[in-house]
DNA sequence: ATGATGATTAACT
DNA sequence: GTTAATCATCATG
C-alpha cells in the first residue's frame, strides 16, 4: 500500500510527479496537551509540479545547496518543506538520485479523511477549500518544519497508493506549465487530473 | 549590515 | 484586478 522504495527511486521526477497524481498523503498528529487523540488526516493528489536540476531555474536547487533546500539532495522519497513568503510552507517529494536536488512540490489535495480537522486548522473553511494551493494543504494536513528531510515510508506523512473504498480517479492527466514563478514559465511540468474539483487553477 | 526576492494566500476594489 | 502580510536566503557594500 505505502508507495514502494523502487517507484521512488527508479522514475524520473517528471514521471514521478505523475505517478503520485491520485496518490494519497496520510499525516498522523501525535497527540498533544491540546488534544488528546491523535489527529489523522488524508488526501488524494490532485496536482503537482516537477522541479529539476538541470535547465530549471525556478528550482531551489539550481544555485546549489543552501541550509534551506539541503534535503532536495537527500533521497528520493523524502519530504522536503520549507517556509516561502515568510508565511506559509510547501511540501514536496524528494526525486532523482541523490545529491541531483530534484523535487515534486504537491500543488493540490482531494480532502478525503479529517474533513472535520482540515477545516478547524483552515479557520472554518468549506471542503472545496481546504487543501486547493499548496500553502493551504500544508496548513490542512497539519505539516510543519518539523517534517521536513523525514521519510515519507516511516511516517509521520506517509504516501499511500491505494485507499480502501477507493478507486483510481478516471479521466486524462493534464500538462500545462507552472504556476506562482518568475522563471522557467515555459517548461510543461506541471500535472493535474482532468475533472477533479480540488485542482488549485485550471 | 542592508535590501531584494519569493514554488502564496486572503482580503480587498 | 491589486496588495499586504512576513522572513530565510542570497547578493551586495
Amino acid at each position: 500500500m505505502l508507495i514502494p522504495k523502487k517507484t521512488y527511486e527508479k522514475l524520473s521526477t517528471k514521471q514521478l510527479a505523475r505517478q503520485l497524481l491520485g496518490t494519497f498523503i496520510v499525516v498522523e498528529q501525535s497527540a498533544s496537551n491540546h488534544e488528546s487523540q491523535p489527529q489523522t488526516t488524508v488526501g488524494r493528489i490532485v496536482e503537482t509540479e516537477a522541479y529539476l536540476s538541470r535547465g530549471d531555474p525556478a528550482c531551489h536547487a539550481a544555485r546549489g545547496m543552501t541550509k534551506r533546500n539541503a534535503m532536495m539532495f537527500g533521497r528520493a522519497g523524502t519530504g522536503y518543506i520549507y517556509l516561502i513568503y515568510g508565511m506559509h510552507l510547501c511540501f514536496n517529494v524528494v526525486s532523482g538520485p541523490i545529491g541531483k536536488g530534484e523535487a515534486v512540490l504537491i500543488r493540490a489535495l482531494e480532502p478525503i479523511e479529517g474533513i472535520q480537522i482540515m477545516s478547524a486548522r483552515r479557520g472554518g473553511q468549506k471542503e472545496n477549500n481546504l487543501c486547493n494551493g499548496p500553502a493551504k494543504l500544508t496548513q490542512a494536513m497539519g505539516m510543519t518544519l518539523d517534517h521536513n528531510g523525514l521519510d515519507l515510508r516511516k511516517g509521520p506523512i506517509k504516501i499511500f497508493e491505494k485507499y480502501p473504498g477507493l478507486s483510481l480517479p478516471k479521466g486524462r492527466i493534464i500538462t500545462t506549465t507552472r504556476i506562482g514563478i518568475s522563471k522557467g514559465k515555459e517548461l510543461p511540468l506541471r500535472f493535474y487530473l482532468e475533472n477533479s474539483p480540488h485542482v488549485s487553477r485550471k
